[in-house]
RNA sequence: GUGGGCGUAGCUCAAUGGGUAGAGCUCCGGGUUGUGAUCCCGGGGGUUGCGGGUUCGAGUCCCGUCGUCCACCCCA
């Protein structure tokens, strides 16, 4: 048996990196106050094909679709905004108010798996609702980029910023485009053919030099796009250049999902190959509305955790922190219990350092083997010895020093003291 | 979804032109009482991803299948 296609187990080593990552994204979040929701794996389908939009790839080729007792159509979320907005709708949290809300855990997309893209993948995002002003966009763009800072890959990532202009413009260019395009289809390349009438913008970044050829004459968004929207494009841009954050502006990028309106923006790598989108997200007034709730406005990103993993060990190395800081060895079998117990103290007194006590008896040696192995840096010896006086061996696993014997007490501000430094 | 590369021990990899699978590391034991990582000695471990086919004989050639990786595609 093994896991299916796409499916992948995070072994201890690799849970290490996750947990480290994860907490140290999930506290820029709160440090910047947005609080966290819990959603539902298994939406109906219809939220996705409503929200996300029935002609993009992910809805019509990528959903893990399935379907209830009654037959009704649900699916596994492909993506977390259509989810958090029909959480917080139908609960009542979006009526009349604002909301700084974020979210991680699993999605579902059924792709042809590579590195950095799997049918299970895992994202954590972000979303802010009820404010209609650049500030929030800027706001969001500033977080990512200190998630990059605390996790030390900003050097990797680059932030890409476009604007989509509101929906009216936005299908205002799209005829456009269509009518110079239609004459011009046999011109096409097959996949821009093919999305000529579904989803036409996304030929915009097709890579065919003819197709591109083409483009060059097509009609300019410029030309299309509403005056509110290059206002909120603008104050954008000022606010990211007050906050020194740097953008690279292009006009070419389109989010894959039909939600989107006014800022998009991607966070981008070269290290990952063609799966080279780390963050990315934009503005959706619209989305509120499409599923059915009156209209909210509502900006957010996602970002990639096996991606941001990836990038974290290509700068970090491979090297993950040890499992363990104390391995007790126990050197009598009928000493466990003692050891046991004495070891529930130190937990108590020393609640930042991780214990692990010697289970299956077995030599001395063996034991300090085990010790070494694990990473650990102390070794804490329950010998007849020690025990007579009521005290453990203490032996620094790292450093030249002399074994030591102590009590109870005394072990606990030793370890407290030593425990500073070596972290 | 399309095209291609790869799949041999827990891990990283060998195996001449088809001739019944090997190394390093890991792991286990030993080097005399209660001290790891080094060193020495010994040991365990594989239905060569799976299923067919060709052949006297297949890890090696062919077909299928599963998985993975790369590009396309897509996206986070």
């Amino acid at each position: 048996m093994q896991a299916l296609r796409g499916m992948r187990d995070v072994l201890p080593e690799e849970a290490r990196r996750w947990r480290m990552v994860e907490r140290a994204i999930v506290d820029v979040l709160d440090r910047f106050a947005y609080e966290e929701v819990r959603l539902p794996l298994l939406e109906a389908a219809e939220l996705f094909t409503r929200g996300i939009g029935a002609a993009t790839d992910i809805v019509e080729k990528e959903m893990f679709g399935l379907s209830d007792r009654d037959g009704d159509s649900i699916a596994l979320r492909p993506e977390g905004t259509a989810s958090c907005v029909r959480a917080l709708l139908q609960h009542g949290l979006l009526h009349n108010q604002s909301q700084r809300i974020h979210y991680r855990g699993p999605m579902f997309r059924s792709e042809r798996p590579q590195l950095g893209r799997h049918r299970q993948f895992h994202q954590v995002g972000a979303e802010a609702f009820g404010m209609v002003g650049p500030d929030v966009d800027a706001e969001l763009i500033q977080m990512g980029a200190e998630i990059w800072r605390v996790l030390g890959i900003e050097g990797e990532i680059q932030l890409e910023l476009n604007t989509l202009g509101c929906s009216e413009a936005r299908a205002a260019w799209r005829g456009a485009l269509v009518r110079y395009l239609r004459p011009r289809q046999g011109d096409l390349d097959g996949d821009s053919a093919k999305r000529l009438e579904r989803n036409p913008l996304r030929i915009l970044d097709s890579k065919f030099p003819a197709t591109r050829s083409l483009l060059a004459e097509a009609p300019k968004f410029a030309d299309y796009i509403d005056d509110d929207s290059v206002r909120h494009y603008e104050g954008l841009k000022r606010l990211l250049d007050g906050l020194g954050v740097a953008y690279v502006e292009n006009p070419l990028l389109v989010r894959g999902l039909d939600y989107y309106s006014r800022t998009v923006f991607e966070w981008t790598t070269e290290r990952l190959g063609a799966q080279g989108a780390v963050c990315a997200g934009g503005r959706y007034d619209g989305l509120a509305e499409i599923i059915g709730g009156k209209p909210v406005p509502g900006v957010g990103f996602a970002l990639g955790l096996e991606r941001t993993l990836l990038l974290h060990e290509a700068v970090h190395g491979a090297g993950a922190p040890p499992p363990v800081d104390v391995y007790c060895c126990v050197l009598q079998p009928e000493h466990q219990g003692v050891a046991m117990a004495r070891v529930r103290a130190l937990r108590d007194g020393l609640p930042n350092l991780r214990f692990r006590v010697h289970a299956g008896g077995g030599r001395l040696k063996n034991q300090m083997r085990r010790a070494d192995q694990c990473g650990a840096r102390w070794a804490l010896l329950f010998g007849e010895d020690e025990l007579r006086e009521n005290r453990m061996g203490l032996k620094d696993l790292r450093n030249e020093t002399p074994q030591e014997t102590l009590g109870l007490a005394a072990l606990v501000e030793r370890l407290r003291t030593a425990g500073m430094d070596s972290t």
